[in-house]
DNA sequence: GCAAGGTC
């Protein structure tokens, strides 16, 4: 038994390709591309290749998943060095559960040559694109001078498109026009408590309709109450812990970098306290030994009384979430860790480990919430109050809070009474915040960009290259830019309606886990650098953006087909080849549009990018909206979801009966049916939360209309609105 | 000096 670290190989150019300007870059398309044995790895292959000379067969034991695959096929090839004559097998698994392990040696299979093909398409597609643009962005622009003659220009298929992200929200934030709304708010003191009403059409664009409402509701007086009802309700305990999740936590909550959580997660698992950081896996496999990991934990001062209870009977197993690499489990402590064990950092990690696994294996969160509607004149309001009876995993978990939970005094169906308050209310329309980590890192998950293990690196390679800065969120409601509900009631927990904005952070929905208030939070925003990247690659080419992650979101979906036999490494590097070719030929007749807006940025390279307020005027941001004709009626628009893995993300919202029937996002069409209905996203349960929106048009509505976008993967919950 | 992926 020996073993490997990671990929033993690596692929290169011929050293004849090695300077910048001879031959040129786009010969590197078409360039050999030789696979060696990494310089690192060299001592590797040579035991390999030295123990197969004393063996007949070989077992290869790497991660289940499409890169363990190569992993395995590169031994494969170091062992045939040694011996010709070797049988080789793989071994099936995702656990290291004694059983499952027995059982994967007694059915051993066959490398998979599929995946093999698709990972040695996605390396020799990098690095002949990567480097072809890479050197041809930082010698042709090297003649602008200034800053650019010592400048490293990067592109590549993960780093663009994260930049794109940044520079596209930075200008959904600059270009925002906010427009006022006016609303209705009625609250009524009863028993000691002040109960908000909240207006069924929430809010309208027409001051003069809201004025004539109002009136109208003054005039009569008096509200008469429709509908009372009571509820169990509960909120979900979190789902096991992937890679992902464990960085958005940690940049939204223990106040580090997503590279600086994985360093230290991975320093935990190298000392045996946590599993293997790195995994996309939501569920546990339902042979694990969970109860003995719990047990290990009830020794913790902090959290250890609340081990013991999961170990005396209040142990439940946890939600199943979608996603199963098959390669690694989610991320849980392996063993108790005393806190002297552990430097600051790693502490704070660990302690997040433990304690969101022990909140996947308790209950959830219960409560009961209490709905009461009423009719004042002809206008309709919602009161809406949680009552929190039990905390459950809550009293662990301490990253997330369930508020909201205002009492509300008794009512009775068809009581008249005299609203203590109505006033009418005023207030604009917010744009969203720049991203945070969290933000960026849920795009990049959402649309197929880099790994688990590589996200963090991508969006330290531009901060590094100067395409992005961060800077600690500030207030911008004294910009002017302002904010806000106005007037508008404090929304409960229920009616948590995006109304501000993409608002990434989910902060303020479903109550609790918002990430207002607190110091340190960081914001990404573009250098003017970053900006001229985006914008003239945008300008320069047409049809296939590299700026978008559409181009990355082709090669996974060209993986996938290699992996089930509808196509084959040679056509896929064929196709795509041309494709990047001709972008790169269309990048080099249309350079003098990139080195505009290049030399714009020389000068002020390190201050904020300024004002670009005709940017894509005809090239819409990737997620966002664009109609037709008329006036805009997207009033904001949110992420980008992805229906597939659970992900239903606000990407508009809109505000007129009548709808232009296509919206164009980029260039494939995509057919949906839009159902007229409104959902939030709680972003701590990962459930989508059904929800009429108060005056919603009628659910048969025939909106079936052509939507676009760049992915080819979007999960959108579209909410209509009236506009009076 | 360049990519992205794996790993320590």
């Amino acid at each position: 038994m020996t073993s490997v670290l990671g990929h033993i190989t690596t692929a290169e150019f011929p050293p004849e390709y090695k300077k910048w300007d001879y031959p040129p870059p786009d010969r590197l398309f078409d360039a050999p591309v030789n696979v060696v044995v990494a310089a690192d790895k060299k001592k590797v292959a040579e035991n390999i290749e030295k123990q197969a000379r004393y063996v007949n067969a070989l077992c290869i034991w790497t991660d289940c998943d499409r890169e363990g695959e190569h992993i395995g096929y590169e031994i494969c090839e170091a062992a045939r060095k040694g011996n010709q004559t070797l049988d080789i097998k793989r071994a099936k698994f995702s656990n290291i559960e004694r059983a499952h392990i027995i059982n994967a040696s007694k059915n051993l299979i066959n490398l998979d040559h599929k995946q093999v093909n698709a990972v040695a398409s996605r390396i020799e597609l990098d690095l002949r694109i990567g480097y072809a643009f890479t050197r041809f962005l930082t010698t042709s622009l090297r003649t602008l001078g200034g800053p650019f003659q010592s400048l490293l220009l990067s592109y590549g298929s993960c780093q663009f498109p994260t930049l794109g992200f940044v520079v596209d929200r930075y200008f959904r934030v600059r270009n925002f026009k906010p427009e006022p709304f006016w609303g209705i708010n009625v609250s009524h003191k009863r028993e000691g408590i002040d109960v908000n009403f909240n207006w069924a059409r929430h809010r309208l664009f027409d001051r003069a309709s809201v004025i004539i409402l109002y009136e109208r509701c003054l005039l009569a007086k008096k509200a008469k109450v429709t509908k009372v009802q009571e509820k169990p309700t509960k909120k979900w305990k979190p789902l096991p812990l992937t890679t992902v999740e464990l960085q958005k936590m940690a940049t939204s909550f223990l106040r580090m970098t997503g590279q600086q959580a994985m360093e230290t997660a991975e320093g935990l698992y190298n000392k045996g306290f946590i599993s293997y950081p790195r995994t996309e896996t939501d569920r546990f496999d339902p042979g694990m030994n969970l109860r003995a990991l719990v047990q290990k934990q009830t020794q913790s001062q902090a959290w250890g009384d609340f081990a013991q209870n999961l170990v005396d009977g209040g142990f439940q197993q946890p939600r199943q979430g979608r996603n199963d690499d098959k390669a690694h489990p989610p991320i849980h402590p392996i063993t108790f860790a005393t806190p002297s064990a552990l430097n600051d950092q790693e502490k704070k990690i660990y302690e997040f480990v433990t304690r969101r696994f022990l909140a996947c294996c308790s209950e959830d969160a219960k409560g009961v919430a209490t709905d009461v509607d009423i009719l004042y004149g002809e206008e309709s309001f919602h009161a809406h109050g949680v009552v929190v009876l039990e905390q459950n995993y809550l009293e662990v978990y301490v990253y997330e809070k369930w508020t909201g939970s205002v009492q509300l005094p008794k009512f009775t169906v068809g009581e008249v009474f005299e609203p203590t308050e109505a006033l009418m209310t005023e207030g604009k329309t917010a744009p969203p915040n720049y991203l945070t980590e969290a933000d960026l890192i849920a795009l990049m998950d959402a649309n197929g960009i880099g790994t688990d293990a590589t996200m963090a690196e991508h969006i330290q390679k531009i901060q590094e290259r100067d395409y992005v800065r961060t800077v600690p969120r500030t207030n911008r409601a004294s910009e002017g830019a302002n904010d806000s509900e106005g007037g508008q009631p404090a929304r409960g927990g229920r009616g948590g309606r995006p109304t501000r904005g993409g608002r990434g952070g989910r902060g303020g929905r479903g109550g609790g886990t918002t990430a207002n208030g607190r110091g340190g939070l960081m914001e990404f925003i573009p250098t003017q650098l970053g900006v001229a990247l985006i914008e003239g690659f945008d300008r320069m080419n047409f049809e296939t953006s590299l700026s978008k992650p559409y181009l990355r979101k082709e090669m996974e979906l060209k993986m996938k087909a290699i992996c089930e036999g509808r196509t084959t490494k040679e056509v896929v590097l064929d196709e795509s080849i041309q494709q990047y070719r001709h972008v790169f030929m269309q990048s080099q007749q249309k350079l003098s549009v990139l080195k505009t807006h290049a030399s714009r940025a020389i000068g002020n390279q390190h201050s904020n990018p300024t004002d670009h307020p005709q940017r894509r005027a005809t090239n819409p941001p990737y997620s966002e909206c664009a109609q037709e004709e008329g006036t805009p009626i997207i009033e904001e628009s949110g992420l980008v979801g992805n229906t597939g893995k659970e992900k239903e993300e606000t990407i508009g919202l809109f505000r007129k009966e009548s709808m232009p029937v296509a919206f164009v996002l980029a260039n494939i069409p995509i057919h949906v049916s839009l159902t007229l209905s409104a959902s939030t996203y709680d972003s701590s349960s990962h459930a989508p939360r059904p929800h009429r929106a108060p005056n919603v048009l009628s659910e048969n509505a025939p909106y079936s209309t052509t939507w676009g976008n760049s992915y080819g993967s979007w999960g959108a919950v579209v909410m209509l609105y009236h506009s009076g």
